[in-house]
DNA sequence: TGCACCAGTCTTGTATACCAGACTGGTTCG
DNA sequence: CGAACCAGTCTGGTATACAAGACTGGTGCA
């Protein structure tokens, strides 16, 4: 249990993110991980600043490390990168290998039976993966580390500015998507890919300003809140 | 001459590398650093470990940072990073602002400049900044973070790799670029950037592995160096 | 009642002490 | 002569101690 990997904090992180299990704003408090992954504060301090400069989380003096909560202007940036991103990988995405294709029609599958089941978590989680998934296809360490940062940054905006998150079209939108690139029309699939992202930051409300007493409202104020 | 400031030795890192001051492989010593700028060394093992996860440095266990030596497949990987990201951003850049283009074009002038009176040093900090400048046109300080980062990697590469480096070519091709964004030709553009990124990279020589002994050589063996 | 103030506590910020591994140069033994 | 060995030194790795700021709750005064 006393994992002495040093990387495993961030790398839990960015799971739990990417599996909406950590939401933005969430503090994490050095001297708390530090005593649940059995390390000193130093190597947690260390984690916690390569997140921040992964642009996953953000300090506060003296209060303490924060997951980040993406402004619209920053949620709109994330999404246009991934877009530029996404897109231009789709174009030049020359000729995939067949165990990339392969994994990749998987994970569409199985997609859409987390959506067929009704398996909210799961479902948020699969969606996410099968962008990092194509990027890994092409094989390019780079681009597949960038592109799950963003990913992760994308998530939360989303956890933030409560997407309706039309998971059934998102998935079939992958499918399209890969269908083409296994056609060999790059310019279609990477065309298809920016019209989904942008589906998907459409979905949200990006004018309405993140409330921080959003779920204290359910609970106090029962009727006559203006 | 004590800056304060936390972040300034990542910058300074990041600046020394474009204007090509500091080689690959080079070694960046916690003591050394600290003393130059006056802080302790946990602050420039915090400087250190940021530029790490950025890709620019690597850690060799007790025994120093060094600048990154990317491997061959590593240097195409950063080419291929390059080429999807900026096709991709001309592709999407709709409208660059006029004090953006006004921008560029004064770039692309001094890049000029410096190609016609030979400055070597400037030319080359020169032909690097227009692909950063350019990414920052579009106002997406994401997107341009990624590329400056890629950009220093890059820059690493050609000074591994002994490109030849046709400055005046490369100044010319960006020339051609900004014309077409101006005449609104942006998939011309795109695809022309790409192609310059693939000219630049068919400048090295990605075979020859890098040579650690290179600037030795001239020193000690100066007649049958089989 | 309401506001200002203040001690106490909690959290990160920073420096430093000490440890362990890697390298160096010299020495000794075959 | 050469190779193995062995202190000595230098480096980063890690933990810890302590400082300083931010928040909390309570108290006293107007």
């Amino acid at each position: 249990m006393t994992n002495p990997d040093p990387n495993s904090i961030e790398d839990a992180v960015i799971a739990a993110i990417l599996a909406r299990r950590l939401k933005p704003g969430t503090r994490l408090g050095e001297a708390k991980l530090a005593e649940v992954y059995g390390v000193s504060r130093t190597r947690v301090r260390e984690a916690m600043m390569r997140l921040e400069t992964r642009g996953i989380l953000q300090v506060s003096a003296r209060r303490g490390w924060f997951i980040v909560e993406p402004s619209a202007q920053e949620a709109r940036a994330a999404f246009e990168a991934r877009r530029v991103i996404e897109a231009g990988i789709l174009q030049s995405l020359a000729r995939p290998s067949d165990a990339a294709l392969r994994e990749l029609r998987r994970h569409v599958e199985e997609e859409r039976c987390a959506v067929l089941a009704g398996d909210a978590g799961a479902r948020a989680c699969l969606l996410g993966d099968f962008h990092i998934h194509l990027a890994s296809a092409i094989g390019n360490p780079l681009l597949t580390e960038i592109l799950r940062d963003l990913t992760a940054r994308t998530t939360l905006v989303s956890m933030l500015y409560q997407s309706d998150l039309h998971a059934a079209e998102s998935s079939e939108d992958h499918h399209r998507i890969l269908a083409l690139v296994e056609a060999g029309d790059v310019a279609g699939a990477s065309r298809l890919m920016a019209e989904h992202i942008h589906r998907v930051e459409a979905g949200l409300d990006l004018s309405a300003r993140p409330d921080p007493l959003a779920e204290l409202r359910g609970l106090l104020a029962p009727a006559g809140t203006p």
